[in-house]
DNA sequence: CCAACAAAAGTGAAGGGTCATTCATGTTAT
DNA sequence: ATAACATGAATGACCCTTCACTTTTGTTGG
C-alpha cells in the first residue's frame, strides 16, 4: 500500500532533478557530486536513490527535460524571437552551458546520443512546418542547416558569453532564401 | 646542465600530449585517468608530472593544438572540401567527440574559453580574408554565421554520426550570398 | 682515456581525498 | 502493526599527486 500520492512521488522527483539541472548547469556533470545533489534538493543521499537507481539515470532525465522553444514562424521577427530567448536563457540561467555539456556526453553515451537526436529531429520538423512551397530535399536541407545555426548559436554562447544574435538572424534568413 | 637536448623533451612532451588526446577522444576529459595516460603513452607516472604538473595542464596542452585547417576559397567546390574534411576527421578519428568535449570544458573554465575563442577568432578572420567586396560590418557578420556553422557542423557529428555536408555547404553559400 | 661524481630524468608504490552507492536504522502514514 | 518512505554514516573503489629511490647522462680531475 503506498503511502503518498503519486504527485507527492512526481514532486519529489522533479526535486530532485532540479536540483541537478541547478548544478549541472554551473558546474557541469563530473563535477557535481551526488553530494551536491544532496545538498541543493535538501533530501537526503539515500532518499534520492529510492528515485533514481544511479547518477547517470539522474543525468538521463535532466537531458530528457531539456525542451527548448521552438520558432513559431520563420519571419525576422519572429526568428530573431527565437534567438533572444535563447540568448537570454543562457545569460540568465547559464543555459548553454548545460547544452554543452549535454553535447559532449552525449558524443560519448550512445542512449544520451538518441535522446539529443530525437529532440533536434523534433526540432527540425517543427522547423519544417513553418516553410512553405519547397520540395522535400530543399525543406531537409534547410531545416538541417536552420537547426545546426540554433545550437551552433548556443555552443558560441557557452564559450564566448552573450554575442548579439543578428548575424545568426540574417544567415537563418538568408538559408531560408537559399 | 641539462641531460638531454631540447629535442628529447619535445618529443617526450608531444608522447603524452598525443597519448591524452588518444584518451580525451575517445573516453572525455573526465573518464581519462592518470593512468590511462601512463598507459597509452608508455610513459610512468612520475616522469609525467615532470612535464605537466596537473592534468588540467595536459587538458590545455591538448585544447591548444586543437587547429583545424582552414577553408582556403569560398567557391562551393573549396567549402564542401573543407566540410568533407572535417567529416573525415570525425569518422576516422573521432575528433568531433574531442570537439564537444572542448566545448563543454570551455564553457566552465575561463582558461579554456580564451583559448578556444582565439582560435575561434583566428578562423573567422581566415574566413574574412576570404570575402571580397563587401562592407566591414557585412564581413563581420558573414563570417560570424560562417564559423557557427562549422562548428556546429561538428557538433552534430559528434552526436548523430556521419552526416552528408551537402545541407551545410548550401547554407554556407546561401550565406555569403545574403 | 677512464673513473668517479653530480645533476637530470625516470620510476612506481603509497598517501590523502573524493565520490557513488549501500544498508541498518529511524520515521510516518494507513 | 506494517509497509512505505527517509536518513546519513559507513564502505570500498578510484584517482590525482607526491616522493624516496633508481637509472642515465654529462662533466671533470687524474
Amino acid at each position: 500500500m503506498p503511502k503518498v500520492g503519486q504527485s507527492y512521488l512526481d514532486a519529489r522527483r522533479k526535486q530532485i532533478v532540479d536540483a541537478a539541472h541547478t548544478r549541472f548547469t554551473s558546474h557541469g556533470f563530473a563535477r557535481t557530486s551526488m553530494a551536491d545533489i544532496v545538498t541543493e534538493s535538501g533530501l537526503s543521499t539515500g532518499s534520492i536513490y529510492r528515485y533514481f537507481t544511479s547518477k547517470d539515470e539522474i543525468v538521463i532525465a535532466v537531458c530528457e527535460q531539456g525542451t527548448e522553444a521552438f520558432p513559431t514562424a520563420l519571419t525576422v521577427e519572429a526568428v530573431n524571437d527565437f534567438l533572444e530567448h535563447v540568448r537570454a536563457l543562457a545569460r540568465d540561467k547559464g543555459h548553454a552551458r548545460l547544452v554543452a555539456q549535454i553535447y559532449a556526453e552525449a558524443a560519448l553515451s550512445p542512449t544520451l546520443a538518441a535522446i539529443v537526436a530525437q529532440q533536434l529531429a523534433a526540432m527540425r520538423a517543427a522547423v519544417a512546418e513553418l516553410i512553405p512551397d519547397r520540395s522535400p530535399n530543399d525543406v531537409e536541407q534547410i531545416t538541417e542547416a536552420f537547426v545546426t545555426i540554433c545550437s551552433g548559436y548556443s555552443q558560441q554562447l557557452a564559450v564566448r558569453g552573450d554575442l548579439d544574435p543578428a548575424p545568426f538572424t540574417r544567415a537563418l534568413m538568408a538559408i531560408l532564401q537559399g
